[in-house]
DNA sequence: AAGAAACGATAAAACGCTTGCAATATGTTA
DNA sequence: TAACATATTGCAAGCGTTTTATCGTTTCTT
């Protein structure tokens, strides 16, 4: 016996009337008379008709599905804003699909081009560097994409972010003000816009702003590991700094924890401002310092803009720019 | 202009074969001329076909698409189930919509039929409790589903976990075996078939085994954030308990913090077991002792399962157990 | 060299729904 | 009550594939 499905046309014929009818009133359309509507609905409970969506997204060419790349799930800082993703999308009736890219361009070309073979109605696209080619597929199709905490130089499709540039900036003056003189910049990949571009360039402001000299001994690139920061800590020690600006709490973590292994203070004997403000900056001890990025609101307002831009409705600005701060904990004086 | 789309129907007339041909082409049927096929081939490159799937899905009725139900991606439990079953899902030509529940049983008996609507061709879920209703549509629907980390005490649908009563049973074992007689149970709800049958049996097994007395002023029921420890520690602590079994990473963080915050040494006034292994035991500061779960592994075998739930395949248990251990670290003696 | 078998390709019927347009029913105005 | 406006419904053509039944060709067999 095979999955017997009930069709539109099995409704149709129960209650007497078209199969247009019946999809009017599956579609809320008000162009129904109410007793119509009421003995359909009844003949849709009766017979538990469920309307299957692939064959809506045929006919309507709307999947309400978009898709979701995303370098890693399991990384807090990008579930945060997945999680502001698929509210708001729940909240506009839309599903994701999510897929893992692990930051790997040539994936993220193929997790794209097989989600726009599966009729998703938008993208979003979190991820750090965005290669030419990516850049190319995402203007050849129509289908609209936003990026969430990832900058585009070309600013060619929607994104939302806060002013990294401006956070660094401030972060750094932050420990400047505290008398440091030479203060790390831990960074992710520099090839990544926001490290390579908006970061540093925060972080260079900010020397020149408080006098102090810029060195390259001082800039240290890295993944978002944990265990990368375990491991850096003692190169940052060796290089003469007394501070750092760390631009992943994982990282940060693992840097304060060696530190503190290997019997420093902090932050008496170094401080640390970290950058994403997750849980963990609340866990450890001391409590990090850190910037404050709403992630979740990055996820929210980027589906958000996603939907209108779904909708065709007029964009006042498609660059949207979030709030951010600096949050004081234990890691700095 | 609208959206101008390449058809099936346009690469067989560039290339003078009918659509059937090119079908079997991009479905690698083989019953096709090398000859046709490179031409064929040729044809649908020059003019970027790319297949619609959702009109794949109607016609084949599969859409190479499973459901995954989880309380809340944002949660590092359950984000590392989720990553592992999109790396297997991925391996296996599948997509992944994923959706939060927050193990609100309304939700997810809404979100199984939003998935189920959608035509997918199979449902991972993970949550706490399966309520009847729940139940009532897993086994209504024809589409399989697995259990990922949730335990159903029918085992009417495929389940991957590990042996938690086991695992609770030696977690407590180990802290008995230091010498303590009050040892704390601290929870998540205890309607969970998880917590309140499985782990609640391990600790009580244990506790006669090793002749201390069960009492209910040890049992604790909470949820699992960070900051429910928090609050939790001076309940805990009054009780006369020295040492507890926690059954969540960010519950157990918290406890700890706010034990030490209250002076207390870790694990010399106080020992603690946890149970999920995360990363945050080996960032805190002691290190927790903890049960080890292979998460990734579980949500990687959820999927494997599935596929061949799937595919129809011959299944020789439904129903599969990881292996666990512990990973003694420093918050016992 | 005729007939069987194997192969390659086609035509057309689904798949389950939406939607523009036509048809019918209902209501209103004078 | 005729004539016209408006509210409800039905018809049927898609939407872009897959797939089955069928047919025309080749290739063997003997």
């Amino acid at each position: 016996m095979e999955k017997q499905t009930i069709t539109i046309y099995d409704v149709a014929r129960e209650a007497n009337v078209s199969m247009a009818t019946v999809s009017r009133v599956v579609n809320g359309n008000p162009n129904v008379k109410p007793i119509t509507r009421k003995k359909v609905l009844e003949v849709i409970d009766r017979l538990d008709y469920r309307p299957n969506a692939v064959a809506r997204g045929l006919a309507s060419k709307k999947t309400t599905t978009v898709g979701v790349i995303i370098p890693d799930v399991s990384n807090i800082y990008f579930s945060s804003l997945a999680r502001g993703i698929d509210d708001v999308a729940t909240m506009y009736k839309y599903n994701i699909i999510l897929t893992n890219s692990d930051g790997d361009s040539e994936k993220e070309v193929n997790v794209l081009n097989n989600l726009l073979a599966k009729q998703v109605d938008g993208v979003i696209f979190m991820g750090h560097h965005i290669t030419d080619q990516l850049r190319a597929e995402f203007s050849r199709s129509r289908t609209p994409i936003v990026l969430a905490g990832s900058v585009d130089p070309d600013n060619q499709v929607g994104s939302v972010n806060i002013d990294y540039k401006g956070a660094t900036r401030e972060a750094v003056e932050l420990l400047a003000n505290n008398g440091h003189e030479k203060i790390a910049f831990v960074s992710g990949p520099l090839l990544d816009p926001i490290n390579g571009k908006e970061r540093l360039s925060g972080y260079k402001e900010a020397l020149k702003d408080k006098g102090l000299k810029y060195s390259e001994g001082l800039i240290f690139e890295s993944t978002f590991e944990y265990k990368q920061g375990v491991d850096l800590a003692e190169r940052v020690l060796n290089s003469g700094a007394t501070a750092a600006l760390v631009v992943s709490d994982e990282l940060a973590v693992g840097i304060a924890n060696a530190l503190q292994d290997n019997g420093l203070k902090i932050p008496d004997d170094f401080e640390i401002v970290t950058s994403n403000n997750s849980l963990l900056t609340e866990i450890v001890r001391p409590r990090l310092t850190s910037i404050t990025q709403p992630l979740y609101d990055i996820g929210a307002v980027a589906m958000r803009l996603l939907t209108k831009l779904m909708n065709k409705e007029e964009i006042e600005e498609k660059v949207v720019i979030l709030p951010h701060g600096i949050n004081k904990r234990g890691s700095t004086k």
